[in-house]
DNA sequence: CGACATGTTGATGCGTCTCAAACGCAGTGG
DNA sequence: CCACTGCGTTTGAGACGCATCAACATGTCG
């Protein structure tokens, strides 16, 4: 579950990631020797509570991770999308399951080769160690969330962090691809599907967004929306999607 | 927030923590020489937003960690206990607000100076590391308290966290300090007080605890506490508290 | 002793969950 | 080409858990 956030909250900057003009090396560097796996919609990665064997570069395709109460409660605690690793935590075992949201597609290192590796290059020592405080800022929004928002602001949030997630050159009105069902929403959201659904509804009807299709949405009033997802205080430092210039 | 866990939720290793037998450089001792700062019970020791300019290390006492949304609405992300980091995220301001919970004393370190002690000893990387990753499993499990469990779930769940942090010996009916208040615990565990002290009643009067004091709180049924917590999968791999033999 | 913060207990309301049914789209086979 | 089927989604009615509001008890400190 390696999201990086800007901030808080936010979007992953691929210049950081993906590291085009790379005389530093990258994390990614390292799987780029490694075979691909391919994965169908629906299949488990690695299960919550496996031995921590590999490490994983997301390559292309969403991921969720999932954790399950004993009586089956299922939660949500993340979505993981290319250029972002998994089960990089370094622990015995996997904190989490991992499920391919789409069809998708990932380099496998192992573990140990993964931490010599990291303990070889400075560099990537740091890109790792940056990747962990994004996500567990990530992790503390979520909280937040989590805590004390309404089903509204939930829902409102969750659409803003997928907006900037997918950054597609934010136009003024963005359509955001959402490959993943309701129920996946409803669980990282702490919902139910029948609530999800009804917000997106009165969303809709109040012309905040407009429904483009199963998997994809306009988002119709940004700054809106923005105000809806109830921001804290330190939100304010992060880049609100209304506001980059240019780039279209 | 670097509480430190034992697989999931659970408790600080003072064998690891402090390292008694230091051959091997610990993280608290490069904070060995600085100076003492203490603070009164409700002062704060930096703020959501400041830019980052201090790791501490917290010597006695308890802080909350504290986030606000724009109306008001208060959320506690964490406590951190005597031996653990406040600050150690390394991003350029807190994300969070450091309140002291009782008196405390800590130890501060410039952030700059931190880091390069960081870089050179590859031993406290590793146990920053550790602990980063320890901090990131707790707050996924906050996350799935939040998301899905009830009140009671959630007051057994955070006591059962709190007996196995002071970790006193574990007799097979620990006394639990409470220094927070119960609005502490509400803004914690996504409650109100109403509810918080509703539940907390609710389980003295079925016998699962006794009331010992404004503060603290006798465990009376470790085991019925833990079946309470809705403890996920993952969770059985946790030493139980009632399992720990001997070491009285 | 009074003033204030903290905690408990009670009555009521609201937001979300639960249960249920209908809808719509995608794929399939006639 | 279209009925058929299955799954995800939407929509509705009612129930329930927790929040809210309010009063009171208790503890703490001047």
């Amino acid at each position: 579950m390696l999201a990086r956030t800007h901030s808080s909250q936010a979007v992953m900057s691929n210049a950081i990631l993906l590291s085009p003009n790379s005389k530093v090396p990258s994390l990614q560097d390292i799987f780029s020797n490694q075979m691909m796996d391919r994965f169908e919609a629906g299949s488990t990665l690695f299960w919550e509570g496996d031995p921590a064997a590999s490490v994983f570069e997301v390559v292309a395709g969403v991921f969720r991770i999932v954790r399950v109460l004993s009586d089956g409660r299922r939660v949500i605690t993340g979505f993981i999308y290319a250029g972002e690793l998994l089960g990089a935590s370094l622990r015995d075992r996997y904190l989490y399951s991992a499920e391919a949201v789409t069809r998708v597609t990932v380099r496998r290192f192992g573990r140990n080769r993964f931490q010599e590796e990291i303990l070889r290059q400075p560099e990537l020592r740091e890109q790792l160690f940056s990747r962990l405080s994004d996500e567990l800022a990530a992790a503390q929004d979520q909280m937040v969330l989590l805590s004390r928002k309404n089903a509204e602001e939930r829902v409102c949030n969750f659409l803003l962090l997928m907006t900037r997630r997918v950054a597609q050159a934010c136009p003024a009105m963005p359509v955001v691809e959402l490959p993943m069902t309701r129920l996946d929403m409803a669980d990282y959201l702490g919902l139910t599907i029948e609530t999800v659904s009804r917000t997106m509804t009165k969303l809709a009807s109040r012309g905040v967004i407009a429904p483009a299709g199963r998997h994809s949405v306009v988002i119709v009033k940004p700054v809106t929306l923005a105000s809806l997802a109830g921001e804290s205080y330190a939100d304010p430092y992060a880049a609100p999607i209304e506001r980059c210039s240019g780039a279209a």
